[in-house]
DNA sequence: GTGACTTACTTCACGGCGTGACATAACATG
DNA sequence: CATGTTATGTCACGCCGTGAAGTAAGTCAC
């Protein structure tokens, strides 16, 4: 049931400018007057509000577009220095932090290797904040001008007041990883999944753009989803939705490591892939492995393409996305070489007219975007006016 | 990615104007402090806006409550003889038309027996139209106070510039409904699939009141799903999200109606149950064959309760919904004999964490909620103050 | 150069909004 | 009937977006 709220004068203004900011920064270098054709406010609104941004410092002028017979153009655009965003990937065998303008351009990046069998809570917050620390060294970026830092980590991220995260292959079992953190920094935090950040790196800078019903497949070791609907990144009751590994392809089927059977990650992750083809992920090289099978046209690959195509097509009947991005190493490699045949199984198990509808692509960012994903988690919070937006040395928590 | 709109200082009152009547509605009688203290509006525009819906005749004053000492509190609702709306179920077997007032109780009703096999388009555009007729005079209720008309039908409904209609049980392709009742009655009119009206009469009034992550499963003949994401209906790129039936649950198992192979619904539908005991669907009847089946504890019901549960798993793991409703006649009568069972399944081939969050329950409101849903269509937009609010003697289109 | 023209932006008065302070209404109690 | 209490109405205020009118800053013809 939809629960609107009430709403005053003011909080008029604060969309407004939170439609203008964001249209500017899609938008790229954008005039006043165009702007006015984007958003559908007035030419006075345009000025005054711009005005407003332009004081705080949020945007500044970008130079003229010449006329033909009149006043020029001026475009104006987000100020890439007035913040900075630092985005975290915690994965299975490293902790990678990078800080970018807010062109999303890398200023600095730090990475802290982990043994993928220590994954000790205290050991991944404190490569964190020294990552912070490094990041913010490094690029000579002062501490008040950090937007925020967006964590991007796996399994299930519980966003109650207090971030809590499930992680199995970790062994985490509700680790306050927020509450660690808030205790080495004041800089705002951001947890969310790994997948999902990676998910809406590729909506907002890859294969997603532009559009509003798209499902960003993670498919690596592990097996995840993005689920973004009507733009949004859904996140279920409790920020648990977009398991779609550990949905059953197969019922009763092979093992999975979740404990249970027939899950869709055990027939295309990495490690049920390689499985499958008899052989142990522990024993060789994953990615190398999986590569070889792949070029060598293993019989093994094919059937994986099976298995992929029907659990997007799942996906295609239960979403009716209209785009479906297949991300993660392993799905690179899978997509770059099987697309064909994926696609092929999606439409023989989906509903004509869904699938008729979406487009199937591989992820443009490669299977590093989880940090900047997660920086775009910050992002979010600027447009929307959420973040001191003219932080002058402060920290607010 | 976000589009937000920009917005007038109009907007505002007709927002606040939306949040008040909703509140009202669903809140039953209610008083202007009461509304304040609900809605977060002050006081003095609670005043101003009630003013306004009285004046328009919308909300009436409902008595008062006594005090203790202080000025009574006149309590106020919507007037259920404000504006009526209609809802309308088209079956396999029927197309039933009812009229309701604003509180939804029945106030007239409609029914024409659909031959199995012939399902022109033009018949039950036709029956359509009379039945609408039928309670209007049944009721005597005058058309200018119809607020609109919702429609409920299988298949996929695509709502574009004309809604667009692909049922296959009906052999319906692409068969433009809306026009041809838009031929004769110019009455608003709202076109949905009968699983998510349905869907969404649970969710106002039935198992699903008061949750936002919800989905509502019917299960008869065929199986579908209604999803609701953070309380909205939701409908994907073209509104056929939701076609859960046809999910691969057996890969390349049982073959389905649809074309396709290992569908859910070959495995939990009514008509894939009484398949799947050695009865053919034409055969028999199959309400009371299934019924039979399950009194009698046959072994393909116990394995149909596993289908299901795993079924719904999926739909936990993909959504992390905090409540699956069980609906459909099918649905009823498993759910009755064999819910624990159901929840069981359900609980081995989901995650832990997303399982703990969701409740499994049977919808309330029996199988007929189609045609209700399909009002609450109409209701949907009158509260968003999108229906002609004070609809003189008009027939808007 | 200069004036006419064109286009982009700014200023300003206006009507509409929600709000808090205050006024008033409508009851119970003594 | 006075007093206290609570609910509701009124009003001036500050803020909002808008359209109309004004101003800035170019091009172009001559």
């Amino acid at each position: 049931m939809v629960r609107p709220e009430r709403r005053t004068v003011r909080d008029l203004r604060k969309g407004n400018r939170a439609v203008l900011l964001r249209t500017l920064y899609f938008s790229g270098p954008t005039s006043r007057h165009e702007l006015s054709g984007l958003t559908g406010l007035s030419a006075a609104s345009v000025s005054n509000v711009t005005g407003d941004l332009i004081a705080e410092g949020v945007v500044v002028e970008a130079g003229l577009v010449e006329s033909d017979g009149g006043r020029p153009r001026v475009l104006l655009r987000v100020d890439p220095e007035f913040g900075y965003v630092i985005g975290v990937d915690v994965g299975e065998t490293h902790v990678r932090v990078e800080l970018f303008d807010l062109d999303m351009n890398e200023r600095a990046k730090a990475d802290r290797p982990l043994h993928p069998s220590r994954h000790d809570a205290e050991l991944v917050a404190g490569h964190i904040l020294s990552g912070v620390e490094d990041v913010l060294a490094g690029s000579g970026v002062d501490r008040g001008r950090v937007l925020g830092v967006g964590v991007g980590v796996p399994g299930i991220v519980e966003n109650g007041p207090e971030a809590l995260i499930h992680a199995q292959t970790f062994g985490w079992d509700a680790v306050p990883l927020g509450t660690l953190l808030r205790a080495g920094t004041s800089l705002p935090l951001y947890v969310d999944n790994g997948a999902k950040t990676m998910g809406q790196a590729e909506l907002w800078f890859g294969a997603g753009r532009g559009t509003r019903h798209t499902i960003v497949t993670l498919i690596g070791s592990g097996v995840g989803a993005s689920i973004v609907t009507d733009g949004i990144t859904y996140r279920g009751a409790d920020s648990s939705a977009g398991e779609w590994g550990h949905t059953k392809i197969e019922l009763g089927g092979r093992p999975c490591r979740c404990g249970g059977r027939g899950c869709l990650e055990a027939y295309i992750g990495a490690e049920g892939v390689l499985a499958r083809a008899g052989l142990s992920a522990e024993a060789v090289d994953e990615q190398s492995a999986l590569s070889e099978l792949v070029e060598s046209g293993h019989p093994v690959i094919d059937e994986t393409a099976e298995y992929l195509g029907a659990g997007l097509a799942n996906l295609i009947n239960l979403f009716n996305p209209e785009r479906i991005v297949i991300g993660g190493w392993a799905g690179h490699l899978l997509g770059r070489h099987r697309l064909t045949r994926i696609k092929q199984a999606a439409a023989e198990n989906s509903l004509a007219h869904p699938y008729e509808r979406v487009s199937i692509v591989l992820g443009r960012l490669g299977p590093d975007a989880v940090a900047l994903g997660a920086a775009t988690l910050v992002m979010e919070e600027f447009l929307l006016g959420r973040t001191p937006a003219a932080a002058p040395q402060s920290t607010a928590g």
